[in-house]
Formats: structure tokens, sequence, C-alpha cells
DNA sequence: TACCAACAAAATGTATCCATTATGGTTTTA
DNA sequence: TAAAACCATAATGGATACATTTTGTTGGTA
């Protein structure tokens, strides 16, 4: 055979539940009964449960007391905040990659730029975060950047459909070129405010978005 | 009875391991038998295997992909960089605190501080986490308070026999009094900077006394 | 002595079984 | 009619049994 299938049942159902929580397969609020797992994937419930604990510490899924466990629900207020930490965090990494910044790595993030400029719609995401990415490596700061992966994959990955919808991609990427520029020219301050400008302004609209379709939603839900 | 006692065993051992990670009883690197530790709450292997997963999520234990579970270990430089985090988000949640502080909040960390003066060794670290807590409150960012308080339980209370050899508590306090002093004022930007410092500070030195410990250990190693 | 193979012991991974608890609908009663 | 009690169904929590993998040890060979 080409590969290798045989991948403990935890970890490949841990994945691929967490794939579609992220892409919206399993909404928000669904519930996650561990038999329907169990037999949707052919295993036992034994290994669905350690899939549900561990994605309950990711924050994908909430375990309430009765051992129920439903797909967690994003309230517009801890998005912003979510955004304001992201923001926060980035602004450093990128104060302290600019000084240590090569112009291979310059080089490294126009050429992602670019990419994104031609990618399709589903590879927005990771390609945006590996832009995002590159600017910050050489402050050196695992632990940072792993903070800002895990938000930008657990969190924001279930936004896609709006930042599809939401079509501001030709803005990002005049402002991410706009970054790139600042950080070529040594502009620390002004790169840092771009930065923050350019994650809170997305992040606004899209707390707008969200506020308004789960109003639409729960309207709906109420007739 | 007094109280329920019958909690789910998950739950209670989840929380007794990481009480024992946390205090030191489990101590770095300690491999974490699934048949001992049930044979040690009087459980099967069921709840444990949970609960191991658990604590892996909080970055207590690392399991291994031959499904063995560790205690993790604290590297001098990953500690490091958990308290320029913490000290980043704390001088945030600092400057968005001081504009919305009361008397009454003023009040209360001047209490508490004097709590700490008094307190027992094992209380400290307990009462210095609701000292800043206190003082973070009426930022309202319920996500970056707890990203706080992860940080100090999760991660800090593992070193409090570090801090209590330190022995650095009297600066701490006065320091303590300092912040409360700049805060009454509405001295923001002295605020922010008098905490970075408390927080660095302390990092630097637990971070050689880390490293001193560590260098020791692996030379008792290799006898 | 160093290295490798084979085997034995122990630990983990998963399935299945039973006990307990929650849920939803039905019936009963005020 | 509305609310409370009850029961049947279904789901979860935990224990046990078995399969698989890992690890350590032993014995043999160069």
């Amino acid at each position: 055979m080409s590969e290798n299938n045989k991948q403990k049942a935890v970890l490949s159902v841990t994945e691929d539940i967490r794939a579609k929580i992220l892409d919206g397969t399993y909404p928000e609020g669904m519930a996650l009964s561990q038999v329907d797992i169990a037999s949707t994937y052919q295993v036992s419930r034994t290994p669905v449960r350690e899939a549900l604990q561990i994605l309950a510490g990711e924050e994908l899924v909430e375990i309430r007391d009765t051992g129920r466990a439903t797909v967690t629900t994003i309230s517009p207020e801890s998005f912003l905040e979510k955004c304001e930490l992201r923001a926060l965090i980035e602004v450093k990494l990128l104060e302290l990659s600019i000084p240590l910044m090569g112009a291979e790595d310059i080089a490294k993030a126009r050429e992602l730029n670019e990419s994104l400029k031609k990618c399709a719609p589903e590879e927005w995401t990771p390609l945006n975060y590996l832009f995002h990415e590159i600017l910050y490596k050489p402050a050196n700061r695992p632990l940072m950047q792993n903070v800002i992966k895990d938000l930008h994959h657990r969190h924001y990955a279930r936004l896609k459909s709006f930042i599809l919808s939401h079509r501001n991609t030709p803005r990002s990427l005049r402002e991410h070129d706009e970054l790139i520029d600042r950080c070529e020219r040594q502009d620390i301050e002004g790169a840092c405010y771009a930065l923050e400008s350019h994650i809170m302004m997305s992040a606004y609209a899209l707390a707008e978005q969200l506020k308004s379709q789960q109003l639409k939603r729960r309207q709906t839900a109420s007739l």
C-alpha cells in the first residue's frame, strides 16, 4: 500500500472531528454523541471519549457535567477579545522581529503575499497564517508563536465562511504589502501600527457579521 | 454526610494528579504509568487515560507516540518566554484597568497585600495571584485574565519551591505597594513600567536558579 | 567485549459489558 | 388545562477482557 493507514484511532478521530468543526460541517451547538461518532468511524466509544476530551481542551467542544458534548459557540465578545489578544502578541512579535529581519525574510514575505493574491479561497486561511508566521519568525519566540498559531487555527479558521463572504481580501493584501514595505524600511512604529489596524479592523467587521448572523439565527429558531 | 464525595473518577483523578505535579510530588520527567495510577486511585484505566489526555492538553504531561506519559519539564528558555508573555498581557490589562479603578478596588488591593505580608509560605502563590487578579478585574477582559490565570496556576505554581528559596518576597511586597500607589495616582505609564519590572526581574532570577539546578541535576545523574 | 536476534514481560490501545444517570414522553392529578 | 410524577429509552461512566505494541533481558556470535 502507498501509505500507512494504521494510525491510532484516537488520533484520526480527533483530527477528523476537529476538521469538521473548523470547516463548519459540525456547526456551533451541535450535539456530539459518543455512540454516533463511534458508529460513524467504526470504532468503539473508548477512543471517541478520549478524542472528545482532547477537543474539549482545545475549546472546540464543551463537555457539560451531564457528560454530553457539544460544539462550542463563538460569542462576538469573546471573538473580539481573542483578536485583541492576537493583536497584542503579534505586534510584540513584529516589534521584536523587525530589527532581526534579513533581505531573504522580506523576499519570502513578498513571495507569500503574491501566492495569496492568486490562491483559491480554500487556501486563504492557512496561507494567511504562513504569511504572518514568516514575519514573526526572526523574533524567536516559539511559545508566543504557538499561541498565535492556535488562535489562528483553532478559532479564526472557524470563521472561514464569514471571511470569504466579507471579501475584504483585496484590502488585506494591500495592507500586507504596506506592512512588508514598513518592515523593509525598519519602520517599527509604523509597521506595528499598521499590523494592529489590520487585525482589529477586520475583527470589528467580522464581529458585526457574527452578531447579525446570530441574531438572525435566533429569530429563525423562534419561529 | 457533610459533602457529596461521589465525584466522577475522571475529575478527581485529574485534579489529584494535577495537584501532585504542581506541588512537585510528581517531579519533572516522571513516568506516569496508567496501571500504577489506576491502582493508586482504585479505579480502572479508562478514567485514568482520559485524565492523562486532559493534563496533556494543559501541558502538564506529555504523551509520546508510544503512548507513555511523563510529567513535562520546564526549560529555562520556555519559562522566560512564559514570563514575557505574562508581562505583555498583564501590562495591557493594567493599562486598561487603571482608568476604570474605583476607590474600593484600591482598598481591596491594599488589603490583599497586607494579607500577603502575614501569610504562610504555602499561601503565597494563590494569594499573589488574587492580588494581581483584583488589579486587572476592571479591564473586563475575561479571556486575557484566564490566560494569565493559567500561566500562574499551571506553570508558575510548579516553581513554588524556587520562589520560596529565593525569598524575594519582601521586595515583591514593596513593589506591590508601589504599584498600588501609582494606580491610585492614575500614573498609567509608571504603573505599567513598575509591573513589567516586577515580573521580569523575578523571572530572570528564577530562570537562573532553574538553570543552575538543572545543571546540578544533570551532573548528579551522570555520576 | 560489542553487537544482534529472539523471546518474555509489561504497558498501552481498543472493544465490549454492565451500572448509573439523564432525557423525553406519557399518565396522573390538582 | 397545566404541572408534577413516573416510566421507558437512550446515553454516559467505569470495569474488564483481549489484542497489539513496546521494552528489557537473555543468549549467542563475531
